[in-house]
DNA sequence: CTAAATCCTG
DNA sequence: CAGGATTTAG
């Protein structure tokens, strides 16, 4: 009765199943899947290309490409932003993009970026140039098609190093696995070619290394003449040998898998003991098993240890501040968030009429006097959430992750609870899951690319980042005693994103949701001394 | 339909 | 963290 092919919702989910290993079952899907990776590697190269003439115009290549990888290309594209809702893995691959292109920007200003378009599109005009002069003959058009994709990708060892290479084209482990295999087959129609055929694409080859090299030496001066600071990392950027890019990648990733713990080791007070690798099980063993996996898979082990490395690594770095990096830019003194203090005159209204959002607004604007101010700060009834109440919040989180809206109107008992009001606390707690759920995830993939295999070895301790991280957010002044069920709530957390992922539940767009609910079954009674005070500062020194 | 959750973005 | 978009439970 459960066969296969009743259930139409069945067919994604047998699809994960051949993860990492090639089934040898089926030859001809298995050649389909070669060819796919072809077309796909073609793509790819295509994109790079595209990008560094930053889109004005076509593809320099289009010509000896045709025009199917194109499309190819674009529907790559297409698909990573419809999937975008979908699946998260896809877009894990994208967030190195992003970070170098926003890294791009924050280093590069306007005008600078407007010459580089200039010459790269005298670059491209010479290559375009170099491809008509001997793509004449229709003939070798198909010829060079196949050889320009390939001596790109694989082909070329001058091109970039090999180490480099992995860590510049590598997508998914996938891609790499069947690399050999296509390099294998590419090789054989190479010894095909005959010797004429064979000079012309290692002349077009020759080209094409030369034009892009030029362009990634013209960028890095221009990067190099701009951070002073660099320039004794990358003294010269050797002209004539292969990107150093590719290199710095790699040492990027490796000099990160040393420490795949941020250290904010910038900060004065911070809490940090040392971290403490014995107590803290999350680091065992994890000593410098080469990063095996490219940059994007380990994303922990770039967000620091900056020193050593190189320009994409510090490029990387800026742009991926926004996201899962919280330590650098957060301050250990609490920021105080320019927020609305409203007057008395408010108070006034509300018993009045209700207030509608403008009217808070106008009156929220107006000039408050200090007398005002602090009796609006020790009475009753505030239609604004204060910082105070942020920090409440935050503390609570400590107890509860799923609070009610009725649990809490029970704790914040000076506040007006008005729609916007609930809906600011609620988003407020959603945020606040948000951020744990993200350092969860981080650190249990983390585990898994250390090589831990057993959940249990994951406990969160006082110790260990994991928990350094979340007290910094949730506790800034470290004031507050966290309470030890949330170490428990939280290394179970780990726990079970580290086995989700284990066993690649996380292929499945919704892979969160259980995690959620078991977690949501968590919530413990909040201390009444929180229904007190508005402000967490009895909390505090209790 | 609303409320709330999540995701995404800035 | 706030806003917008989207999804989902009731």
């Amino acid at each position: 009765m459960c066969d296969q092919t009743v259930g139409p919702s069945n067919a994604p989910r047998d699809a994960f199943l051949p993860w990492h290993q090639p089934s040898v079952c089926d030859l001809d899907s298995s050649r389909q899947f070669q060819n796919e990776h072809l077309q796909a590697k073609r793509a790819r190269v295509e994109n790079i290309i595209q990008g560094m003439s930053t889109m004005p115009n076509p593809p320099i290549m289009s010509g000896a490409l045709g025009g199917s990888n194109q499309l190819r290309a674009q529907d790559v594209k297409v698909n990573c932003r419809e999937n975008k809702r979908k699946q998260k893995l896809p877009q894990q691959q994208n967030l190195q993009d992003a970070a170098l292109a926003r890294s791009g920007k924050s280093s590069i200003h306007a005008d600078e970026c407007f010459q580089l378009k200039k010459q790269l599109h005298v670059l491209q005009h010479q290559l375009k140039q170099i491809q008509e002069r001997f793509l004449q003959p229709e003939k070798t058009m198909d010829l060079v098609r196949g050889n320009i994709g390939q001596s790109l990708d694989s082909d070329n060892p001058t091109f970039v190093s090999d180490q480099g290479k992995d860590n510049l084209w590598r997508r998914t482990p996938q891609t790499q696995e069947s690399e050999s295999s296509d390099k294998e087959a590419e090789m054989v129609d190479f010894h095909a070619m005959t010797s004429e055929e064979r000079i012309l694409s290692d002349i077009l080859k020759h080209e094409l290394i030369q034009v892009v090299t030029q362009a990634v030496d013209s960028v890095m001066r221009k990067v190099l003449t701009k951070s002073p600071s660099l320039q004794t990392q990358v003294p010269t950027a050797a002209p004539g040998t292969q990107s150093c890019t590719g290199i710095e990648l790699a040492r990027a990733g490796q000099s990160g898998s040393h420490n795949w713990l941020p250290k904010v080791s910038s900060h004065k007070t911070s809490i940090e003991k040392p971290p403490d690798f014995s107590t803290c099980p999350l680091h065992s063993k994890i000593e410098r098993k080469p990063c095996q996996g490219p940059l994007m898979n380990c994303p922990l082990a770039t967000s620091t240890d900056v020193q050593g490395s190189g320009i994409l690594s510090q490029m990387l770095l800026c742009g991926q501040n926004g996201h899962w990096n919280s330590s650098p830019p957060e301050s250990l003194d609490t920021p105080i968030q320019p927020i609305k203090l409203k007057s008395s005159v408010m108070r006034h209204h509300r018993h009045s009429k209700p207030y509608k959002p403008a009217e808070m607004e106008h009156l929220a604007s107006l000039p408050v006097p200090n007398a005002e101010f602090t009796e609006t700060h020790s009475l009753l009834d505030t239609e604004t959430l204060t910082p105070g109440h942020l920090k409440k919040a935050k503390l609570m989180f400590f107890f509860s992750r799923y609070p009610a809206s009725s649990l809490l109107k029970a704790y914040f008992l000076d506040v007006q609870f008005t729609r916007c009001i609930t809906s600011q606390l609620i988003k407020w707690f959603s945020n606040f899951r948000e951020f744990y759920y993200i350092q969860m995830e981080k650190f249990a993939r983390q585990a898994i690319l250390e090589g831990i295999t057993n959940p249990s070895d994951l406990i969160v301790t006082r110790n260990s980042e994991l928990f350094r991280i979340l007290n910094i957010h949730y506790n800034k002044g470290n004031d507050f005693e966290v309470p030890d069920g949330f170490l428990d709530v939280a290394s179970l957390t780990l726990q079970e994103f580290f086995s989700a992922v284990m066993a690649g539940k996380d292929m499945d767009p919704s892979w969160k949701k259980p995690i959620y609910k078991i977690i949501s079954k968590l919530d413990r009674e909040i201390p009444d001394a929180f229904k007190s005070s508005s402000c967490p500062r009895e909390l505090i020194s209790s």
